[in-house]
DNA sequence: AGCCAGGCTCTCG
DNA sequence: CGAGAGCATGGC
């Protein structure tokens, strides 16, 4: 069955922007295309395929999801959906206060002006978040991507529409019972197949209950709690509070990526340490993170063309 | 062909 | 403790 919904959110916001880095995402998995970003979520038990559309402009956004299912949807369903559809865009946010506290820097005030509306896309959950980025550590961001498209499609629960098939995130259960060697036969290391079967079993038991740091307020105890389960140390900590939580306060500085970029508009492509990065970003203040992906996009629309 | 890539843990001295 | 090895695979 199909229904949809129309999503308010704070301006101001550019959907196409924002999105666009979805362009190069596999179909049965997460894409953008042709204005439309979908990805399945679940609801309960439920698989749903959400398709996000922008219907407003820059400074008046609203988005229509639509939501397809096998299943019968409940308005109480509508509800849960529209939250989860929020927080993958990170509707309620507002990006004012950001760009106040950055007109200092020219360099960041000059790239806030021409991505005006720019959001991070968030992870739908944190445990998504957590695996995407253990998959990413060390291995280049391209390896990574294959790694984590055959861990979903190993895993992942399938939706069948008469569109096609799609796959959902693997749920910590599903992770939680498998052999290591299944993980391996995904491209991962031994020790990586390690960690994200140990880590998925204590969520699955719920002796790690990775949703309830998005409302702690101190982001450094976040980073300390993360980085004493075993697998995650600061980076990964870093990487999956910006892209899982949406607090956007904390970077990970020392990011090899992310230092180029730094490097790139404030160092003249200078290689520079964690540190220099780091000093650089003190500019930002509370919005380190947000700063950092601005950053990125920048270079990535610098490059494109 | 190697060597490196958005790290982390374990093992030695 | 600090330094160094090992890890998986795709791309250059």
């Amino acid at each position: 069955m199909t229904r949809i919904l129309t999503l308010k959110c704070v301006p101001p916001f550019d959907f196409d922007l924002s999105l666009r880095l979805f362009s190069g995402g596999d179909r049965q998995i997460r894409k953008y295309e042709e204005g439309k970003f979908w990805q399945v979520v679940r609801i309960d038990r439920k698989l749903v395929l959400v398709t996000l559309e922008a219907l407003g402009t820059v400074d008046k956004p609203e988005v229509s999801a639509r939501l397809e299912s096998v299943q019968m949807l409940s308005a109480n369903d509508d509800q849960k959906t529209r939250q989860l559809a929020c927080a993958l865009i990170d509707a309620d946010f507002d990006l004012e206060p950001f760009y106040t506290d950055v007109k200092k820097d020219r360099i960041m005030a000059d790239i806030v002006h021409k991505l005006g509306g720019l959001k991070i896309p968030s992870a739908v959950t944190v445990f998504e978040a957590l695996i995407d980025s253990i998959i990413e550590q060390q291995i280049s961001l391209n390896v990574a991507h294959v790694l984590q498209t055959n861990l979903i499609r190993t895993f992942g629960d399938s939706l069948s529409l008469d569109t096609g098939v799609y796959y959902g995130y693997p749920t910590p259960q599903e992770l939680a019972s498998t052999r290591i060697e299944k993980i391996r036969k995904c491209g991962l290391s031994t020790r990586k197949a390690e960690y994200i079967r140990d880590i998925s079993r204590m969520v699955a038991e719920r002796k790690l209950n990775l949703e309830a740091f998005k409302r702690y307020k101190d982001v450094n105890k976040i980073i300390e709690e993360l980085d004493e389960i075993k697998g995650i140390g600061i980076w990964t900590a870093e990487l999956t509070i910006v892209r899982g939580m949406q607090k956007y306060e904390a970077i990970p500085a020392d990011d090899l990526g992310l230092r180029r970029t730094i490097s790139h508009f404030y160092c003249k492509d200078r290689k520079i340490t964690g540190d220099e990065a780091r000093r650089i970003a003190e500019k930002w203040g509370k919005w380190k993170g947000l700063a950092s992906f601005y950053l990125i996009v920048a270079d990535m629309l610098e490059q494109d063309r």
